[in-house]
DNA sequence: ATGGCGGTGTAGCACCGA
């Protein structure tokens, strides 16, 4: 059983690579993020063709999320029933007996910024939905976007980050939190190579340059992540033309 | 210190992302 997630920016821009990406890896599970799709013009026909159910939610120009699963899905729920959020950001889905979530959590734009606040009150709204799903469902994989480097190892350049979002205490706190309800971050369950990230900006050649973060995770319950063989950043699809800034996280359950 | 790039909307640029 595979587990990915992939940050597309933009599903429209994006659906030829993720086909191909599905056709050269052919997960179990795919969750996406900033489909930046509203749900009429999700591409239902085309993703059901290369053999994936799927379930989404989304809205014009920003966010968006989707499940695309090779197993029936049931139990989908949109959004946090404990959040009251506009944004399309959150959906989860029983697969298999698991309980799978795909999020993409807020960007924050700015320590100062009003946005920064959202980011902490929807992780914290996400915490207390998670605390319920976990005392429901034992065996929960929740992937995204979670625009966090946890730790100084998951930044290219710690000194040029500090002071910015992604990588400040608070956000890094929260992370941990999610941690500390004994949920763990597949990349870490076993030895990565250094500075292995999973994003790099558009600008400045970063990626030729390696200047990137860490910032989509796999984060496993523990009877989840006793399963989990291997967890892999792949850097492919960021080498094509005209490519997602984030690349795919792959998760391995024997 | 700023903007760099890329996607979107409805436009001739502004916004947001990370």
């Amino acid at each position: 059983m595979k587990l990915a997630t992939w940050n597309v920016n933009s599903l429209k821009v994006r659906l030829p690579q993720v086909l191909q990406w599905l056709a050269e890896n052919p997960v179990d599970v795919l969750c996406l993020q900033e489909t930046k799709l509203t749900d009429d013009k999700f591409p239902v026909a085309e993703i059901e063709a290369a053999g994936y159910q799927v379930a989404f939610t989304g809205q014009k120009t920003y966010n968006g999320v989707a499940i695309l699963s090779r197993h029936p899905m049931t139990e989908v729920v949109k959004g946090n029933p404990h959040f009251e959020d506009e944004q399309q950001r959150l959906i989860a889905a029983s697969i298999d007996g698991m309980r799978v979530i795909c999020a993409y959590v807020p960007n924050g734009q700015a320590l100062d910024s009003d946005k920064y606040g959202y980011k902490l009150r929807w992780l914290e709204g996400l915490r207390h939905w998670l605390a319920e799903e976990l005392a429901a469902h034992d065996k929960l994989a929740i992937l995204g976007d979670y625009n966090i480097a946890p730790e100084d190892r998951d930044v290219h350049d710690p000194a040029a980050w500090e002071g910015n979002v992604l990588v400040s205490p608070p956000e890094r706190a929260a992370f941990r939190q999610l941690q500390d309800m004994n949920l763990k971050d597949a990349f870490r369950l076993f030895e990565q190579p250094d500075k292995l990230f999973s994003w790099w900006d558009y600008r400045q050649m970063a990626f030729r340059r390696n200047m990137g973060l860490r910032i989509d995770h796999i984060l496993l319950s523990a009877p989840l992540a006793t399963r989990c063989s291997a967890c892999v950043i792949d850097k492919v699809p960021r080498k094509w033309e005209q490519p997602s800034d984030h690349t795919p996280v792959v998760a391995t359950l024997d």
